[in-house]
DNA sequence: AGTACACTTGAACGAACCCTCATATGATTA
DNA sequence: TAATCATATGAGGGTTCGTTCAAGTGTACT
């Protein structure tokens, strides 16, 4: 069975009737619905929300977001977060890819910032929490 | 080797100097940022970003939003997405124990609306893409 | 140069995930 | 009441994930 069937049946249900017509000016809206997903860079979006959506990354984000602004190191992070030093290591390097914290050398130590970007998500869920 | 020491190292690195109760300081300045975390809710976050963190289900939560506020059935999101009935209706529950969909039945169809929060989530993913 | 340190990277393995197929449920229609 | 339809749910299996262990960088100190 195809699935423009089902659509046609729920048209007609919905309309009274569903000439081919109907249905293809039905497709055609949808189609662009899904326009507008495409306009939003999907991969780097699920990139973002999946490395974000993990225990470990998302403690180490809102640390981040809660410090204010100011650069932590690795040995700041690991003291509270129950995983190996090289789990958190793993951890960041997702991160950085995903756009979520950005990485500096000052001397044998690595300080790591939340972006913006990583910002704005924290605010939004925050934000969005009574909702 | 705790953990600690490394801070210890750190600390003195930093300030010149650190004895055990500037360590046991900063230890609890960086647990007071990690209860800041436990404030927002770890779990339930989590449980939105990972769920939106799939291309199926990010996609059929942006074509909800891209809807405007109107409710779509499942037989308007299935021509769109490449996946079984099934895939999409194991996403569908999955989204809606997230709090990111409400479900409403009409007849013998199923309506689907986006939530203000996953309107929020996504509201900040667009507006954090440029900065 | 050599050692110690602060991470990072790669391999490996169990756990979790995401899909499909088969079957169930609840509503509508014949 | 039986059949059909729209969707949900459960089981199964291949794939991906998240952690740890072991080994590799690069920096600083001696």
């Amino acid at each position: 069975m195809s699935s423009t069937e089902r659509l046609q049946r729920y048209v007609a249900d919905e309309c009274g009737s569903c000439t081919d017509e109907d249905l293809a000016d039905r497709l055609a809206e949808l189609e662009e619905l899904n326009e507008s997903v495409g306009g939003s860079d999907l991969e780097t979006d699920i990139e973002l929300l999946s490395a974000l959506g993990n225990e470990t990354r998302y403690k180490i984000v809102r640390m981040l977001h809660a410090a204010d602004d100011e650069e932590l190191c690795v040995c700041e992070l690991s003291p509270l977060l129950d995983v190996s030093d090289s789990a958190i290591s793993h951890a960041l390097s997702q991160l950085t890819d995903a756009g979520l914290v950005t990485r500096r050398k000052e001397g044998k130590w690595r300080m790591y910032r939340a972006t913006p970007r990583a910002n704005a998500v924290l605010v939004a869920l925050d934000g969005s929490r009574s909702l």
